[in-house]
DNA sequence: TCGAACTATAGAACGTTGTTCGGTCTCGCG
DNA sequence: CGCGAGACCGAACAACGTTCTATAGTTCGA
């Protein structure tokens, strides 16, 4: 049943899950839904579960590498993809609390990976809190469905983009200097890339912060 | 309408915010609010244009300090109070696009500061939107409604804060080393605190990239 | 072998939501 | 006075999560 939950997920996003839909799919009825679990959330609860398994399982081999910093890096990025390929899975981590589930492994392999530099206890909590809040703040909003017009402009999402970067520039240069300025870099940009180049300033902070 | 909508908003929440109950408030009825608004996202959209404005009006002096990185940090954190107080508009800011409201009025803001460092267009686009999706996760992030339990508790927050660390450590040491290891100093820490930690590794990231 | 207890299933029904639709009221102007 | 457009109303609709009741299959001790 998670497997169907998660299938249906990843084909049709969070909205496509319905109970209904999920009991067709099953060939059962909405009740016997019901019986294996209690809500909604719950449902969510185990598909995401079963989900960050597969994380885990992926990262398994990123936490002996000589460089902690690189290791965190390489885990935040194995997240990140997986949140982009699960795109309900952000939403999800958003609402987390933190049971001994394999969220919290994941949370505890980053953070594992910051008691090997020089820092304080506390520094320790903010750099992993830090980088967790960014990979899913940033999955979170990327997985965002498209926009209402591009979908009825049946543009490719390069031709959107430029068109949306031509809009950017045709603004006011007075109202808006930083917006019509990068709009030839905006055009080109792409997002799994920015998302790197944040990561990786977020990584300088942290090794500055341990080397000072 | 948009000022009851916002005080429904920040009052009770996201769900609170029905067509019913805003009509109720407004002593009229449920087809009259489609005379104004053609949809929910609209009726959104108003409110958190609305609410950024005030974003806007706040953060009016905090442009031309010396330094650019304190001015970023400035504005950030005004925006970031904002999204605290009213817990709706993070989910909201999400889903949002980047048509010519305050919302990219403020993006503007925020990424202008980084045209005065020495900073390559590209590293300025991925600058702003870092900070960006970091201030925004964050601040999604706390607004979720605190956990069924919490509230079962009745617990004070820090009451519930300690009694939360205490499960962190009683955790097996060997399968959550890190998590284990921080339960004290997570006890004791403080999410806006956090915030502001994670905002200044990033910001010295970005200083440092743009010394180098 | 029987029948009660339990597991598992199914789908009707309830309450709530966003949205649509047809109707009603109220002006201001010819 | 008449009447058309603007403003407004609430019943009705479809979809959702959830609850409820009914029912088939299974287990098991007397």
């Amino acid at each position: 049943m998670v497997e169907a939950t998660i299938a249906m997920l990843d084909e049709s996003g969070e909205s496509a899950l319905t109970f209904r839909a999920l009991a067709a799919r099953l060939g059962g009825g909405v009740g016997s839904v019901y019986w294996y679990v209690s809500s909604k959330e719950e449902l969510l609860d185990k598909a995401a579960d079963e989900v960050l398994g597969h994380v885990l399982v992926t990262t398994d081999g990123m936490v002996d590498g000589p460089d902690p910093i690189a290791n965190l890096r390489a885990i935040s990025v194995a997240l990140f993809d997986e949140m982009l390929r699960r795109q309900w899975l952000g939403s999800y981590l958003l609402r987390n609390n933190g049971l001994p589930t394999n969220s919290l492994r994941l949370f505890d392999r980053l953070g594992r990976q910051l008691t090997r530099l020089d820092l304080a206890p506390k520094q320790q909590l903010e750099g992993a809190s830090t980088v967790v809040s960014y990979v899913v703040g940033v999955a979170v909003d990327l997985a965002q469905p498209p926009p209402q017009d591009f979908l009825d402009s049946g543009l490719e999402p390069g031709e959107y983009l430029a068109m949306y970067a031509d809009r950017w520039r045709s603004y006011d240069p007075e109202e808006f200097p930083f917006v019509t300025a990068i709009a030839d870099v905006f055009a080109q940009h792409d997002d799994a890339e920015v998302f790197l180049a944040g990561l990786d300033l977020l990584l300088a902070g942290i090794r500055l912060q341990a080397e000072g």
